[in-house]
DNA sequence: TTGCTTTACGAAAACGTGGTAGTGTTGAAA
DNA sequence: TTTCAACACTACCACGTTTTCGTAAAGCAA
């Protein structure tokens, strides 16, 4: 077992300074070619790469990426991961994740761990409790350290800073008219609670399209969601009184229980109840019926988030100092994709 | 933008030595204490954090750890990806993510990447093609260089390090062995290529099921897929000919795609073709019908993995280039959790 | 020989930290 | 008065790099 060999090292072992093997190495002039290829090829044998950790310290440049997220088991989020992954390797970043499981505390200590030079920006989604509480200090505190953040779908107006999103109202909407293009009269909504922003988008971009279409705008139909497990119940007591005939749920996992849901009491999708999710994943597409989804490219939010981190990083060591506030949001479309859980 | 506030500064402005200030801030009773409090209040009012870079360059410990996964849009590996970033978290560690791509070359490069200091030690699976060559290389000099490496789920024993791995052999008996108790006789083995180490055990276990059971070992019925695209074709051409009366697949994709083609087919399941599938992800859970697995909890595998690693990390603190190589494969626990696709 | 330029290399600082060893002052005991 | 300990702090080193500056030796012209 040999520990990683140093510069140091290689400067003793051959009897020359430190700065002659650096010098040497990176092809200096300075070197005489016989001092140089010696060092050269001693550390070429030994198979010499330089600390990255010595490096970043004296570059004040880590090249990784920090991310934080809400959750990693979870197909969008993992899509977005991918997406970041693909370009900061192609610009020779890490990246290092963190989850905030949701949690607001959990958030604020993955924040302050990774902000202590452990990385150059941060790509970051909101966990609930934080949109919950409307507390920001812990990113604005790292931007006012010059730390470029980029956020993600779940984004709040109250941080000036690059962020990626869908047109989360403009999406609802387009799921919701063709919902209604189809003949369907009853609509429901089934959402999460109101705090997560991406949520009250959605229940806006609803409510218009129904406005739009003379429908009228039912409370009732609104079916707020905090659990997965408590979906059913909800959902079958509804149907049951069949007080809709379609259903715009925001994410798959509700689709889906509400597809069983639905089948268990003898309705059939779509003839009796349409369906479109929100949020394309693995789920829609392998479900019995494969369900209409409103596709989000994670991937492609991660990459632009990714290109728009970096692009921010770099141009720093340029202006050093003098990083023009213009910050932009992004905006990636999103196409609906129909498949048998709509006619 | 201020940037963040080093021991420097702050010894500058209130003119005392660095030293001074770091003893200060470590409360060390050399130091006065109207001067201590000072330093503190100082300190505290600036947001003192002391930069990890410097502190891992000194301590030559990163408190990171590198993983290294095929894919990470994939519920078994995200999963594990989860149970690493609890324990790791817990321990004060980040996780630094690098996706092979089930690339070789990839793999290599990653490895390398965060070889160079960047981290304390290692997780992860071996890419596809990486079991494809048979070149451990980039592992073998990583752990040579006394950085420990954990590997889990595509292992391989040409490399000796801590493993942690579920008993695919047996799993995969247990599973045809259920499918024989409840009378299915001709049963088919749904698997991936055979250089991936578990495609290779889990064929095995069927093997040794059916012969255990005085059935016929029929090579016909084990239908090799490399890509699940083409899964459908193969699978509907054996179908048709009614071939089995129950699947066992690798992956729940595979099985979902089978239940479906089944179903196009006039077929049910599980009266006509009973259907179990290794890996127990979300797809199981909400298909129609749902899907009997074998549970492969990728979050006791991380938690593990991370365990061990992290031993591992902290042993060598102490015993310093004095490692014992006793390495340990842990096996983790599955259990065929039955739902509707069986009988 | 003197003075100047080249060649070929070395010393040292810097990045930020933390521990060990050292230094100077003060007060009290011998 | 001398000596010694306690106190309060500073100096210095190491971690591994890169880079700027310095300089000795050699070569060359005058």
């Amino acid at each position: 077992m040999k520990r990683k060999i140093t510069l140091k090292q290689i400067a003793k072992e051959l009897d020359v300074s430190i700065s002659t093997v650096s010098k040497s190495l990176r092809n200096s002039l300075e070197i005489g070619e016989e001092t140089r290829l010696k060092v050269q090829a001693f550390a070429k044998f030994y198979n010499y790469k330089p600390n990255n950790i010595a490096l970043s310290l004296k570059n004040r440049k880590t090249k990784s990426i920090g991310i934080i997220i809400p959750e990693i088991v979870h197909y969008f989020f993992s899509t977005v991961i991918n997406g970041i992954e693909q370009v900061a390797n192609e610009h020779g970043y890490s990246v290092v994740i963190c989850v905030s499981d949701d949690s607001f505390d959990k958030e604020v200590l993955n924040m302050e761990m990774l902000a202590n030079g452990s990385i150059d920006g941060f790509i970051m989604s909101l966990s609930k409790e934080t949109q919950f509480k409307g507390d920001f200090h812990h990113i604005t505190e790292v931007i006012n350290q010059g730390m470029p953040v980029v956020m993600f779908d779940r984004v709040t107006n109250d941080i000036l800073c690059d962020k990626v999103i869908i047109d989360d109202k403009a999406a609802a909407y387009e799921a919701v008219q063709s919902l209604i293009d189809s003949g369907r009269k009853k609509i429901a909504l089934v959402t999460t609670v109101d705090y997560v922003s991406v949520g009250k988008l959605r229940t806006d971009g609803y409510e218009k399209a129904l406005l739009d279409n003379g429908l009228p705008f039912n409370e009732d139909l609104i079916i707020k969601i905090e659990d997965v497990n408590t979906c059913e119940i909800t959902i079958s007591q509804l149907l049951h009184d069949r007080a809709f005939d379609a259903v715009f749920a925001v994410n798959e996992l509700f689709a889906v229980t509400i597809i069983k849901t639905a089948n268990k009491m003898g309705l059939k999708v779509p003839e009796d109840l349409a369906v479109i999710a929100f949020t394309d994943g693995i789920i829609s597409k392998y479900s019995t019926p494969t369900i209409t989804t409103v596709s989000q490219s994670g991937e492609k939010m991660g990459n632009k988030a990714a290109k728009m981190l970096i692009e921010r990083i770099e141009a720093e060591e340029d202006d050093d100092e003098e990083h023009n506030e213009n910050y932009i949001t992004e905006v990636i479309e999103t196409h609906l994709i129909k498949r048998e859980s709509t006619d």
